[in-house]
DNA sequence: AATGAATGAGAATTCATTCAT
DNA sequence: CATGAATGAATTCTCATTCAT
């Protein structure tokens, strides 16, 4: 507590009410009021409200994505069909749990929406874009290796996005006590079939 | 009749701005300037701002819906793989069709997010959860016929929510030059393949 | 006074309070307060304070700059030394005449000084160069003629600028009870003087 | 020694910003981060931002002020006209070179104006009083010896003033690349033919 | 003496809404 | 119905100054 500092106080205090109300609603004021500081002090530590909201997101952001990146690697890695699975399974595991751990800022993210050419759409997009090609470019392996099946991508890369980040929205922030672990299961289960996953595969070669 | 115009003038410019600019950073003062009337007019027609915010809305979100619950009845309707195939085809068509009849409202929409408590929550959890229950009850009905599998209706609805939802969103707003045909072939072959469709389904029976 | 408009009444007593308080010191407020309306309604007319500003300071030095411009023609002009003498007289007459008609804004404008890079540098400094290119070439077209004799008419001109520019400053915002008609006389006896003006000067010629 | 060093790098600093960018618009935090000292460390040394702008003015004032109190008494001083061309000479000279010598502060002061009722009236309209007092007291002096021949000596003086003044913020702030000695020549030559002095004076009396 | 975080009063500006004409 | 001037509450941000360390 002695070495919390302001800044993180304000930060803390930001998230909070962010969620609360949103970025609009939210006033300066409110913030400091909860961080139990006075007005200016905000201005010592952020150039503006946007300041201290981009702070936030981008260090959440950053958490996911490092994450992501280093994990979709392995997205659909696997010699056999159940060394798959399992790989498959240990992404989405990731990806939900670094959003539990970080489920206030998650929540204050999809909040906002896409916003409109501000601040969101260049956040929101970006993330949205990040994680497409990302999951565009584990799938077009997979595609290549005969593991799964899809027309194009792109489109299967917007699909899994799609139902990834509306899952994790809906039930870590709408609906919180929904069975993690069935859930998971569920999502690699749809997946793959969406995909006509090969569940018999079962190369040796590569 | 003269106050039939004024109204839409109004309508037509509040969409164009609250697209281009979201609720919070529309102006009143920028509404009646496109619509070319006085600023005081438009309180002749409307209640506030968010009065013609949830207007417009609310006006989609009929369609949307009427749209919806009419067809939803026969989502996977049929007497065998085929029929239900065409069904499902059908109404992700529908789906695709309405929302690009009211691409301008849809954007909007899509733009504002799901919102803190406000109005926009109220809105887009509203037809969130509307559009899961009627998906939920559809499957309910086509496990039962083993139609599909899937281990939880709720999770599955949510699942088809989140897919066509934000590929809507991707492919309407954010990368409009997308084959529509194409995309609604893959979303109900991804679809049924993760429902575990049976294609073999032939059934006399009924 | 019915035809005193909101706009005239925010000119009038911004003029007021910035004499008093001096630009940086003014308030928006103050001015508000003054004319009667309220802080919003200021806005409907000036972008700012310093919008009211300029458009004050611009209508006065448009005033002086188009009486000294037609004036200014015939600084030196007449055939005889007592013509050339009557002319000084009236230019210098008109000089003082706006600035006693405008004493407000010209008080305004003096007490503000040159500024730094901002509105008052580009203000002042154009009114200060604008006079003395006008008196450099009337003082060009006099030497030339052999009527007053002066080493550099450039400097010539910053002499004749300060020399005006201060003397108004002092009589008629420091120190207000002067006479002016005797002021006027000893102002051009002195210029002339200064300038070796040729009191025997009598072309028949030109 | 080291407390020397701290407030001088201040008072350097602060003029520095003040010059460039006016009193009011210069922030305590501009002349510290300049100095290169904390910002609670200028406070050890002024009691205020407007304590060290008096304190740089006055230090400035008071060498301009004690310069021409000593200069200003031999103004017209001498026993035959070339004599006393040469002291009104090195007068113009002396106020020359201490405008020169500090011409930070000199700039400085002028670009802060007259001000209005706060900090600067008071000190530009001292310095403006003294000196024109101090000049007209010369030339009181001058005319009763019949050396000069003025109607009304404090008008003569504001001339004077005014003259000196605007020519130094000409030359020596907006148009620096003036030859002073030039300029010297030409403000003495036109004082006196503008006094309309005696230059075939040469008392032997006295 | 030096530091620099904290303060908080204060200023400009915005904009939804009202209402007299 | 239409108008548009007037309103004023609300909000962000600034910055001189203080003070505990």
């Amino acid at each position: 507590m002695g070495e919390f500092t302001t800044k993180q106080a304000l930060i803390v205090s930001a998230i909070r009410i962010f969620r609360q109300k949103g970025f609009q609603m939210t006033r300066v004021s409110d913030i400091v009021a909860d961080a139990g500081v006075a007005q200016g002090t905000f201005y010592n530590y952020f150039k503006s409200k946007e300041a201290i909201f981009r702070e936030i997101c981008s260090g959440f952001i950053e958490k996911v994505q490092s994450k992501f990146l280093e994990r979709s690697e392995h997205f659909f890695d696997g010699d056999t069909a159940s060394e798959v699975i399992a790989n498959v399974q240990q992404v989405v595991r990731d990806i939900f749990r670094i959003y539990q751990d970080n489920l206030d800022v998650a929540e204050l993210l999809f909040r906002e929406g896409i916003g409109n050419g501000g601040i969101f759409k260049e956040i929101y997009e970006g993330m949205f874009l990040l994680f497409m090609e990302l999951i565009e470019e584990q799938m077009l392996k997979a595609v290549d290796r005969g593991l799964i099946h899809i027309e194009d991508v792109r489109i299967g890369s917007v699909f899994l996005f799609g139902l990834f980040e509306r899952t994790l929205l809906y039930f870590m922030i709408i609906q919180k006590d929904t069975d993690l672990n069935q859930l998971e299961r569920m999502v690699v289960d749809f997946v793959l079939k969406g995909l006509s996953f090969d569940y018999t595969f079962n190369a040796k070669t590569r």
